[in-house]
DNA sequence: GTAAAGATTGACTAATCAGTCAAATGTATA
DNA sequence: TATACATTTGACTGATTAGTCAATCTTTAC
């Protein structure tokens, strides 16, 4: 692994225990075995790599979850997919997930917004989109529906961590909130 | 207003928008119009007026909620009113709920748990416990429908606040919203 | 009026931090 | 081997920080 990303590997795992000012750069040099001047090689500074961290978390989500779809079809199968798959990728990816989380509800957050984020590839926008366009959910704002769904994510989410629930419970209550937003949206 | 009010407003505000360890004590004192050491008269330590802060806050949505809630019965009624008030609050206190977030997604969230939220007199919580009894709501964990509930506050509060609607397109998704959620979780 | 108790002050300290840079080390090419 | 180029190093700096404390001011009680 390069230096690169052994650096964006130690920057995640101390900035989520400790907090983005909490966390001195020095440490994460340490933490990754390199000199203290080598991550500032790579990071213009401690907010580049802050944002960096962002932007390689946020894609690492979305590669898992576009390379693992199982339906193409505009269908309650492709969302469930989508569901199911996004709601792997965070309990597979505790750490990834709160620094996600962590960020979001930053001051860092509005130094992002529109490049990072209006991306129109991403695929959950782009199912929406499709699924609004041939009437299979409800005639609702795109970003409307996406906030919905992505909260039940959240929501559930943090029940399954906050109760630390075995696997088959886990399917269990998974199964079920897909089925409760799939009741939220379709037409 | 007693000078420990008022350091937590002015903390508060600064918390919000330069984070946590973005924000000197220093400095929340010179904002606070009193000296460098009143602060630390109030609060032993910096973690401390965090933590204060976040107690703070919570007592003053719960109060905010319990006080204008307007059935005491078990009816999807009031948890319509619930849902609304919650709204209301979170629409009404952009920094307060802002800090609420921050504060959730934050390393210090792990200080807190069972005291603070493990509360009874939850008012939420009692009529989760009560729709359930009543089988008026689904027979699942009050957890995980308290879970599925503030997530999709969270998910329309963050629509309203990211696409900056007026009054009463408001009105329209917050009613919209609270039909799906209804929808989710009655029995 | 006065004395005791409590509240407020702000200069001060010891520690920590982000970022720099000249020197050292590693690598590729001819 | 020799030379050019890129990477890495870590001691260093100037600035900032949380928290302290002896001195000063304010309030209360009689």
């Amino acid at each position: 692994m390069d230096k690169k990303s052994i650096l964006l590997g130690t920057a995640l795992q101390l900035f989520v225990v400790n907090g983005f000012h909490g966390t001195a750069t020095s440490k994460i040099a340490q933490e990754a075995g390199v000199a203290n001047g080598t991550l500032f090689n790579y990071f213009k500074t401690k907010d580049e790599l802050i944002m960096a961290l962002y932007r390689s978390v946020l894609k690492h989500m979305d590669d898992f979850i576009i390379e693992r779809m199982e339906s193409h079809s505009i269908s309650k199968a492709s969302f469930r997919s989508v569901f199911m798959e996004t709601i792997s990728w965070c309990l597979d990816n505790p750490l990834r997930y709160q620094y996600l989380q962590q960020f979001n509800h930053s001051p860092y957050f509005k130094l992002v917004t529109s490049k990072v984020l209006n991306q129109d590839e991403h695929p959950l926008l782009v199912l929406i989109q499709n699924g609004i366009d041939i009437v299979l959910i409800k005639q609702l704002p795109i970003s409307f529906i996406y906030s919905i769904f992505t909260a039940q994510v959240n929501g559930l989410n943090s029940y399954i961590i906050a109760n630390d629930l075995e696997k088959d419970k886990q399917s269990e209550f998974i199964e079920e909130a897909f089925e409760m937003v799939w009741k939220m949206i379709e037409d």
